[in-house]
DNA sequence: CTGAAAGCGCTTACAG
DNA sequence: CTGAAAGCGCTTACAG
């Protein structure tokens, strides 16, 4: 089966180097021994060996994308951010590994050491990420998916947090609503310890406050349908008269509106909910349909791939590039209701 | 940085034959020498090569995890089975390359070819597959995660269909459910070419009739939410005596348990929907969360991968594994309404 | 345009 | 218990 390229050189009557040349065209080959070896290629089935090649070249066309095995759940487009990732990835003939890692340094130290990757994809960045250092210390070529917060000479992709929070904000004001609130996960305690995407979303989100002069409410909860529950609860009790609340936290979301069903309030002719970066999958499974900025994980996985290839083929790196996720509208948001009164009343909330 | 065994042998005066009976632990080693050459191996900063030991051993250590690209969309527990996998396989010295391929059978070819990887996992099996016919033809150790139709020879693990659905069945019926609907994917045409997990599901559930001795009825709906609105509807209007409901999908078992309620129906008190073989994280994301039948996701990744790698060893291969989803209740089912008429009334079904 | 040869960094019989 | 040597299947200067 499998024949070499000496069994080829044999039956074609060439070197073995003639026939790398032809099997990679890298050199000019005479049209009549390119005939001669591609004849030989077919007749016993060559396939190019892809290890000793990786030998020779120094290069193994494998790169490994790294994200952490236990800590954040990840959300419902991972999926098909890993399978763009290594589609791209076939695409240019190169493949992907998948290694599932803790946030700790040495088991990372310890795969990259083994020589069996050209570069590494970084997922889940932290603003201070000792994965990055690791990267930078062993020479190993990487490109990140996130930012860390420290972004010099860094090759990246993430998220667009301004444009996604400015368009998610904006379908709410136009809607006519005033008092909102953001929900994000727990964004942990020293800053800068934190998760990227919480820190930059809540910033951008102030940012916005600040320029339409809204009020900036900030609430933490778990990612799951109970923690959606328990800051409904919060926003119910303590802020009765939120009429906006965007979630950033796919699983929290339906939990969120369920909560707030539950306290007798509609949705959305009491409160609009909108998901901010979630997959469609999710926020379509509930009913109704959240109103939701759909991540953009296939590109994001696309992109990063490519950035990556760009850092192994010595050319120019990418600039780095942001993507804003896509209002994609459900039945979770609606205008503000007219006359609404500052405290919730379930038995007076006439339709705009 | 990255020294190499001459150096450390040279380092350690010794040869690298010697040095490699070190790394590997594959031979004895005089204590003295060992000593040395751990020395050298600690000072230099010594890496073994993977893919030097990969040519020369003829083993990559690499595996493939074979799925398809675009057809299915893979459920929720997809992201937790692969990462079981990676690690796994990482566990073992192995590493986990993506092979997201269309389910032609050129392509799997083409990439098997290149000599990467040791062996295959190859998932979301069809009953009649034909990569399962490029595998065995290229010899390439494989293990699969589902199975063919022709297990003749086969590794595999896969879901325990028949327990599954006994216990889902079991749960209904204990609760005192006697009119029962199973809600599929589409068979599609030909049997042979259809879904492993309907077609299996099916066929126990029909076994599971036979014994019980209830009427067996299977629909069929579109895998997402506007798939279960619309078998809601069917129910409601062809089967209104229905009381429980069994759906193997879970993007449509919430959208099925909205239907039904947009219907005027009670979810449990006049209906229970039994989610089967989901994720919890999908099952308890809609109000009340679903009673369910989980998916044994991580653990088929874990048992998937030693059955492969059992093969790659030579070692006596294992006997295939079935493993059951569990039970997780939820708010979806409870107890069949007393004195339930065979047609639903919402304005009269007193609780039981 | 083509070939002989060194070399990628290991493993593994084979000798001693 | 240790070493010299062949070899895994390619790539890539270097000659010609």
């Amino acid at each position: 089966m499998a024949a070499t390229m000496r069994e080829v050189a044999e039956a074609a009557g060439v070197s073995i180097a003639t026939v790398s040349f032809v099997v990679n065209d890298s050199k000019r080959v005479a049209p009549e021994t390119r005939r001669k070896i591609e004849d030989a290629m077919a007749r016993l089935g060559f396939r190019r060996n892809s290890v000793a090649r990786a030998l020779a070249s120094r290069r193994t066309r494998i790169v490994a994308l790294v994200y952490p095995a236990m800590e954040h759940k990840l959300g419902g487009s991972a999926m098909e951010f890993i399978t763009s990732a290594a589609r791209t990835a076939g695409e240019a003939g190169y493949h992907l590994v998948l290694w599932p890692v803790s946030n700790d340094a040495d088991e990372l130290t310890e795969l990259v050491g083994q020589g069996l990757v050209d570069g590494v994809l970084l997922m889940e960045v932290q603003l201070e990420d000792a994965r990055v250092e690791v990267l930078r210390a062993t020479q190993t070529p990487f490109a990140l998916i996130g930012r860390s917060a420290d972004l010099t000479g860094l090759v990246y992709v993430d998220i667009d947090f301004d444009r996604t929070m400015e368009q998610a904000v904006d379908h709410l004001y136009g809607l006519g609503h005033r008092h909102l609130v953001l929900v994000t996960g727990s964004q942990a305690d020293a800053s800068f310890r934190s998760y990227g995407p919480y820190v930059r979303a809540a910033d951008a989100y102030r940012r916005l406050a600040a320029e339409r002069g809204f009020a900036v409410v900030v609430l933490e909860c778990g990612q799951d349908t109970d923690g959606g529950r328990a800051v409904a609860e919060e926003i119910v009790s303590t802020r009765p008269w939120t009429t906006g609340v965007l979630v950033l936290n796919e699983f929290a979301a339906p939990g969120l509106v369920s909560g707030l069903l539950r306290h007798g309030l509609r949705v959305p002719d009491d409160v609009s909910v909108l998901s901010v970066l979630t997959s469609t999958e999710m926020s379509t499974l509930v009913d109704p349909a959240l109103t939701a900025m759909s991540s953009p994980g296939p590109e994001l996985g696309e992109l990063g791939v490519q950035a990556l290839l760009r850092v192994l083929d010595g050319a120019d790196t990418l600039p780095p590039r942001l993507l804003p996720g896509v209002l994609v509208p459900g039945g979770s948001t609606g205008p503000v209701r007219a006359g609404a009164a500052p405290v919730p009343d379930p038995s007076c909330t006439p339709r705009s």
